[in-house]
DNA sequence: ATCGTTACAGAAATCGATTTCATGCACAAG
DNA sequence: CTTGTGCATGAAATCGATTTCTGTAACGAT
């Protein structure tokens, strides 16, 4: 690949000039375009490697992510991505499987890379930004959020644990039970909040929270959640899932069973967007996941311009969009 | 952050000691403690910009995939990163959206960084790598190959689309359809053409293309798809789906249609992570998709350390899984 | 005692761009 | 004619690491 000296020795000016014509400074038309023929000449690129040194800041966004398995987070990272490349960022996404250490890792791999930013979906309450926040790299918190004042972007995770516990309510389960993830996940604990609010002001159970299930964010969680409400002497006529991937475990273990809904009353936060299920059966609480990456997006890339302004969070709504094809309890 | 030269100050070094450490040279040990004191005090990690451009060759690793909301392509990630980072390579996905000029783009980039290699799942068949082998980077192509003579992980995409095709066949359905990708994408051509050689064989059709249809790799392909096969004159009893995502499109619409499998055989080539069928309701083509990215990121860090052999292609196994609930055709 | 070898470590060059600083030229104002 | 202003441009410094080159000291062999 050709260097910016070759560029500037064969169009007979001085690398200063090329890198001006390059980055669109003023240069005397003439030599502009003797450079530009020379570029094109050896096919130059600039090496994005020298620039950032120099620059100290790259065009690169990290968006730190716990799962890329789960559409939940690809599709935050499309809006994320669409929204940095048309600004001229690439985004680098980084997979830290829900791990305080592997994340810490992209973290540091984020500042050594002079990376212009960080988009982050926080894999615990304890992460640490210290090092970011000391490098003065911007930095906005995704879908749960950080005990530092950054900005951040996050849904109401207990109105929608509410809303999803709601619509069962109103289509008439009787025993409406919750499974959620981790306790030390924000929103795992929030969703099922509003959960048991509900259930609680609808007297529903004495100790509501025997119907409550923790387990992981994944399909397997939402299995074997779903196996042990199941099992209960008293088991439960319906179900609200934390999260898409525990929704379809729940589901796949009521199939089953025999237990398709609406027979069994499901309501999952979060969409499902490759199942296959009957229109509407199951309720969902749509959560604006795509809007978020987008509107995380936009703050950082404003942050990265310069904006100083104090730390902001901002909350989007989610929408419930219940099942139309409710049937009755089963017992 | 504190830099290189910083360290040696403070532990009364030069900064080439301080590197020599790092990179775990021959330094006395009387050196050594002074700079390792020096370096944990000042918490100092090397500027992997100004390393990268001094090396040539930085430790990161891209895979440029068409689309990264595909759970196909985020397992494939996931393999790739598994064996990526035990190796000490980063992984940044760029999602190329089938478009070959942001593939252009990001290879581009990939070459400008000084990246260490590149996993590719071309866009195209047009895709042109003259640059990045020009310039002596190591690329393995997944997926779908390429004009160029570099090393491939590649399936037998024509097995499979005999598989699922037989399968059903031996269910007993009559008249099985098939809907595949895009014209210029090798896997969905090959995929068809394996369908095709099995509906020939049987004599199931005077003119099976008519049962043939091209669409989009994704849940509207499938599903459109499948409205225009169901609308024909004399519609199939089953449908061959050329990759997952089509799958649940054509589902979603037999659901939709009250013509749930068995009634309506269908068999997907590659595998339904999140669905919630009952059991084994549909055929299923598993494709060693995770397998596949661990392949090609062991080929491509062999060639990253080095290894200089002829270039080789890889094909990988794929095995049918057949529904076990099949029931008999419709009419 | 001298020479050769090895180990260690610092000085300086290097990677390829950007950017500051300095220079020279042209043109306008005085 | 002189001075001032501004613009185009090149020379050189810079970003932060790695690596080559060089020098010195220590030690063993002759």
């Amino acid at each position: 690949m050709a260097t910016i000296y070759e560029v500037a020795a064969l169009a007979g000016v001085s690398p200063a000039t090329v890198s001006r014509v390059v980055n669109g400074q003023r240069v005397s038309e003439e030599k502009a375009a003797l450079v530009r023929a020379a570029a094109t000449e050896l096919n130059f690129t600039p090496n994005r490697t020298a620039r950032t040194l120099r620059r100290q800041n790259s065009e690169v966004i990290a968006l730190v992510l716990p799962d890329i398995e789960n559409p939940y987070f690809t599709s935050m990272a499309r809006g994320v991505e669409d929204i940095a490349r048309a600004a001229g960022y690439s985004v680098v996404l980084c997979n830290t499987d829900e791990d305080p250490v592997k994340e810490a890792k992209y973290l540091d791999i984020a500042i050594s890379e002079n990376m212009a930013g960080v988009i982050l979906a926080p894999a615990s309450d304890h992460t640490d930004l210290q090092h970011l926040i000391a490098r003065g790299r911007p930095i906005v918190a995704v879908d749960r959020s950080t005990g530092f004042d950054i900005d951040g972007v996050m849904m109401n995770n207990r109105h929608g644990g509410i809303s999803a516990a709601q619509t069962l309510v109103e289509a008439g389960y009787r025993r409406i039970a919750c499974i959620t993830g981790p306790k030390d996940i924000e929103t795992a604990q929030e969703r099922s909040v509003g959960w048991r609010e509900v259930v609680t002001k609808a007297g529903m159970f004495d100790r509501p929270d025997e119907y409550l299930r923790y387990s992981t964010f994944r399909v397997d969680g939402g299995r074997s959640a779903m196996h042990e409400l199941l099992a209960l002497d008293n088991p439960p006529d319906a179900v609200v899932a934390a999260n898409n991937l525990m929704g379809v475990g729940a589901l796949q273990v009521l199939t089953e069973e025999g237990l398709t809904p609406p027979r069994f009353g499901v309501a999952v936060v979060g969409d499902l967007p490759f199942t296959t299920l009957s229109p509407a059966s199951v309720s969902i609480v749509r959560l604006p996941v795509r809007h978020m990456g987008v509107t995380a997006a936009r703050m950082l890339l404003e942050r990265i311009d310069g904006d100083t302004q104090p730390a902001r969070t901002v909350v989007l709504r989610n929408e419930i969009v219940p099942a139309t094809a409710v049937g009755a309890p089963l017992v």
